[in-house]
DNA sequence: GCAAAAGTGTTAGTTCTACACCCATGT
DNA sequence: ACATGGGTGTAGAACTAACACTTTTGC
């Protein structure tokens, strides 16, 4: 991301919306740009990359993760998205390159924040898990980026509920499911109605597993059978005129 | 479009997969590059223009429509996606400008073909509309991003059935919407179910007139009443697992 | 009068909604 | 023993799917 001396194409940059659930509410990663200062973990593309791959490997470095769920979802280019002079300064600092003009292309990523190694970006980068909904403001044009691909998202999971299992781990309650329902789309689901929606899926697997050390009943713990899935998928209505 | 001189990012482009429909299938408008090859309309992105704005102003260029659905969908930013020499040499001629690697954001538009002034756009540009299900190849890897725009329409569809106005004439008959669903999801449906789910709608009304000069019992014309349908807006189910 | 597409209703099965109490655990 | 969240069933309403014949027009 930082890594300087690198051959950037001075006029391209991607950011990524990475989102994390750590079993209450939706987070987002985020880098420390100045003191108090967030912004999306991104960069310059280095000429001749190609801007899916170079976005994973933007993520990679930051997290240490590959082959996590990661989709292009917009293209900022309003001519003066960077216009502040700190913002410009900042950018010409961390790239040593002159820029004008800077078009993003926004990724959106979603990680099981558990499995993630947080020493290591935590560390390195300066980044941290914030709660999506307690953000206010961010660098550049970083909070119009962050909306819209949350926006994005909402819509996704509507589409394609799966998705919700790349945000967590790999042992799950039916408890959580309905938690990031809830906060993705800021609705609040009826319990009864929800669970038996998820137990007639058959990709939803009962393991003998249950949580333990809870202060209450333990829940059971299921996992997602991929295979099982692809194969039992069904095209979801066609219209809602 | 090809007005040269202009001073062009020679990097960055936009293409316009623009939809329309004549009433029976699902049209695409495309320019000539050479004899019988064909390209998405689009531009290299002059600089300081935003990119939205610049694709309404393409868009605007070349069928004299202002004010008409557009919406970005994708970037393609392989660095390889234009490399044959005649690729090449058809956009340095035509610029005026050396070009390397250009990334295209790509944007797809519904367009009712009847207003359109066909004249216009065919004497001028070598455009014309043709057939989305016999599209077997095209100039650059504009295949490729027409096959991902509609994909993208099919999804669009599904979550806000709504855009099929945007391809009917103002007044239109029931049918024509199941001609649209049908042709742009490849699929076909149930003629007295899809209508009793249109009747139901309150933002489809009826008006007083009916089809002329066909050889069978006329059907009657209705129109989309936008207003009820933003009050009566409502949400689709949340999830389908 | 014939060809062609428009228009219409019923029934059985499925899915959705609304709703309240007992259960297993840690402290 | 109590606080906490996990887990369960039923009945009425709404929606979906399957299916065949009559109507209106132009020729």
């Amino acid at each position: 991301m930082t890594i300087s001396k690198q051959n950037y194409n001075p006029s391209l940059s991607i950011d990524c919306v990475i989102f994390g659930f750590d079993s209450k509410s939706l987070k987002i990663l985020l880098v420390e740009q100045t003191k108090n200062v967030y912004k999306l973990p991104g960069s310059l593309v280095v000429k001749n990359e190609d801007l899916d791959v170079y976005a994973a490997k933007v993520l990679k470095e930051l997290t240490g993760f590959k082959n996590v769920y990661l989709k292009q979802f917009f293209t900022f280019g309003a001519p003066n998205r960077i216009s502040k002079a700190k913002d410009i300064l900042w950018i010409e600092n961390n790239y040593k390159v002159k820029v004008k003009r800077i078009i993003s292309t926004a990724y959106y990523s979603l990680i099981k924040i558990d499995e993630s190694n947080t020493e290591f970006y935590e560390k390195k980068h300066n980044a941290q898990w914030l709660n999506v909904a307690e953000i206010k403001e961010l660098a550049f044009d970083h909070l119009k980026i962050l909306k819209k691909g949350l926006e994005t998202l909402r819509a996704e999971l509507k589409f394609n509920p799966v998705v919700c299992f790349e945000l967590l781990p790999e042992k799950f309650s039916l408890r959580e499911i309905q938690d990031i329902y809830e906060a993705i789309q800021g609705i609040s689901l009826d319990n009864r109605n929800f669970r038996k929606k998820l137990k007639s899926a058959k990709y939803i697997i009962p393991t003998k597993e249950k949580q333990k050390s809870v202060a209450h009943k333990p829940a059971i713990l299921y996992k997602f059978d991929k295979k099982i899935y692809n194969n039992s998928f069904k095209e979801s209505n066609l219209f809602n005129f």
